[in-house]
DNA sequence: GTTAGCACTCGCTTAGTCAGAGTGCTAACT
DNA sequence: AGTTAGCACTCTGACTAAGCGAGTGCTAAC
């Protein structure tokens, strides 16, 4: 059977309907609706049809319709419009985002916060995964007769650093050697090469003086490096999934709070995730634990290269259209941010992509 | 009225098994209980003496007892035993506490993990408040043609840094020139006294050719400062919350979850509290989304200055005997922990207080 | 002072009823 | 042939009533 002209309208007026109310929409309903010349009986055939077609599904007998995942692939992909924002929006947007400090872990913590209060949905923020990070730089500072600073530099920006007790005496000329060895070692190399070669090995035989100190060294290297590649997920908005009624069951609602503490577990399947903006609706999700939910990510990058993750979670009954928009917004604006690295930003990124402004807000 | 020996015995059963069931006590149910040789009337009687004088209520006319908030406090003051913990519940503390990385943070999240996990509570874990953490060592040091890094390091053995973007050129001597001007001035200050009297001003006057450089850093000081002063909210265990009855109601539920997602409001709170073992019952906490909780917290101590708190949150209705023992001895352990800052910890903490090991777990 | 007995009170569960919403089908209409 | 009105049917959710069980409070006897 074909998608008439009047099934998609019939099917998109059901969605959206469903969207905003959370419950079955009944032939009556629709036939009410602007535009709908139709009577309730028509609407009933062509939703049996649709039914059939998979699209909508029946809660039970003499319930409305509900929209099916495969219905609110079929709006994602090309049924919804997708709004520009308004002026108003995207400046909240930018301004919120740029109230907090310059600190970046903080700016992704914030930039989850903002997502969740403006979608009223849980919503999640990942740090880069610095795998493909390089390094610049590597030092070695005294600070007292035992301690020495460990600083790593890379290519991004980020400055790593870890305390080191000595074991052994050392000097200002012998950290500095060392700190230009192991420079002069691993720059260049990414933090996940540096960490399968160790590469100091060859170099403590070489000069035994040193040995000693690199012996001390080495271990908090390595630890500062795989410190370096663990990568942090910022949540917010978790009540949020209070207000949704799908939820308002308690073993939902806790099999949902559940999933989501497991941060090493979510952490893993956000990366695995595709760049840019992703939609996995329902049953598409391979987590059970996820199917009843959508999942909308988008990705935005560090100086143009390490990845990170942010987006939202929740019932496959939400605003695709809006949300998407404001993802997408929220990752350039953030993009940008971290591309201008010392913090001058210009400010004409609301009109980056060409004026097409103050549309469509069909919710 | 007088508490009578008996009196008191009843009481005591009430709340024990009521921690235990979270189902109302009957008189029945009690006498039945070994060691209680009275018949049901007996207790009944007992019971409307206890009621009267506000150690417990009545759901309805037709419930058992359940202990008041009044009735707890007298638990937590004078009736329960605190168990030792045994060898191998201490054993695994100690073992799970030290499992994880030597780094700070980690170590302390890792802890409220813990907690959670033995207690089936909702667990947080403070970093300490650094206001009073002193100013040690302060460098910079260069990276490229315009970028230094920042290092600040304190008494605590933090090390904090920022990348710093210089908009004039700089040389290595003027750099650690600067560095050694900063140091001198700072040194020996808290992060909070330096954050009130901007020295350097003073500084910038004086040597006008290193203004432009101080200008570009003193801000991203000062920064860094404020972030030394952040003090980090961790939270686990979540989800317990709806393992306990009280909380299979939504409503309940969620207020639960939005308070306790409000970090810096329960920071706040958790700073104001006293050092030390800590508990709350119920009415007792002045936050009216608390007067259904008890709370428990301990501090700990980083370098015997320094005072971060650790707890666990949960209903009036906790087992506060097993609870407060595992709180103390895991923030023993941490204080330990972070006294021997390289790592080499003895392994005779369990013996610390002596043996009296072994006995009552009377739950 | 303690206990047995008994009437009484609640809350919870189950079954039963009823109104409302919505469907599916058939037959009539355009 | 597509559209519509009408009607029987189904299912839910809210409400009510009855019965059970747990537990109390009181009285009178031990």
């Amino acid at each position: 059977m074909e998608l008439s002209e009047r099934k998609l309208k019939i099917l998109q007026a059901i969605i959206s309907e469903y969207i905003k109310t959370a419950e079955p929409v009944g032939s009556r309903t629709l036939s009410k609706k602007e535009g709908f010349d139709y009577s309730p009986a028509t609407i009933r055939n062509e939703m049996a049809d649709l039914e059939e077609m998979g699209y909508l599904t029946h809660p039970h007998t003499s319930a409305g319709r509900v929209p099916s995942d495969k219905a609110y692939r079929l709006y994602v992909n090309e049924l919804m419009e997708r709004p520009q924002l308004s002026k108003d929006e995207k400046a909240i947007i930018a301004n919120r985002l740029h109230e907090t400090t310059v600190d970046f872990e903080k700016t992704i913590a914030h930039a989850a916060s903002i997502l969740s209060e403006i979608t009223n949905l849980t919503s999640f923020a990942m740090t880069p995964k610095k795998t493909e990070d390089v390094i610049k730089y590597i030092n070695l500072l005294s600070v007292d007769e035992e301690t020495v600073v460990l600083m790593i530099v890379s290519e991004s920006g980020k400055v790593s650093n870890k305390a080191v007790k000595m074991s052994v005496p050392y000097t200002e000329d012998s950290l500095e050697l060392l700190s230009k060895t192991m420079t002069y070692n691993y720059k260049g190399k990414t933090v996940s090469q540096a960490l399968t070669n160790n590469i100091i090995a060859n170099f403590e035989t070489d000069v035994v003086a040193m040995s000693g100190m690199a012996e001390d060294v080495m271990p908090n290297f390595m630890k500062t490096l795989e410190d370096m590649l663990n990568v942090n997920l910022y949540m917010e908005g978790l009540s949020n999934i209070f207000d949704i009624p799908e939820y308002s069951d308690v073993s939902k609602a806790r099999s949902f709070i559940e999933m989501l503490s497991q941060k090493e577990e979510m952490t893993k399947k956000l990366i695995e995730r595709d760049d840019g903006i992703t939609v996995t609706i329902g049953d598409e999700n391979e987590d059970s634990n996820l199917q009843d939910c959508s999942l909308i990510t988008a990705s935005y990058s560090v100086d143009g290269k390490l990845v990170g993750k942010i987006g939202v979670i929740g019932p496959t009954r939400m605003k695709y259209s809006k949300i998407t928009s404001i993802i997408e917004y929220l990752t350039e604006n953030l993009t940008d941010t971290f591309k201008l690295e010392s913090g001058e930003r210009t400010d004409d990124i609301d009109d980056k992509k060409g004026e097409n402004e103050g549309v469509n807000n069909n919710e």
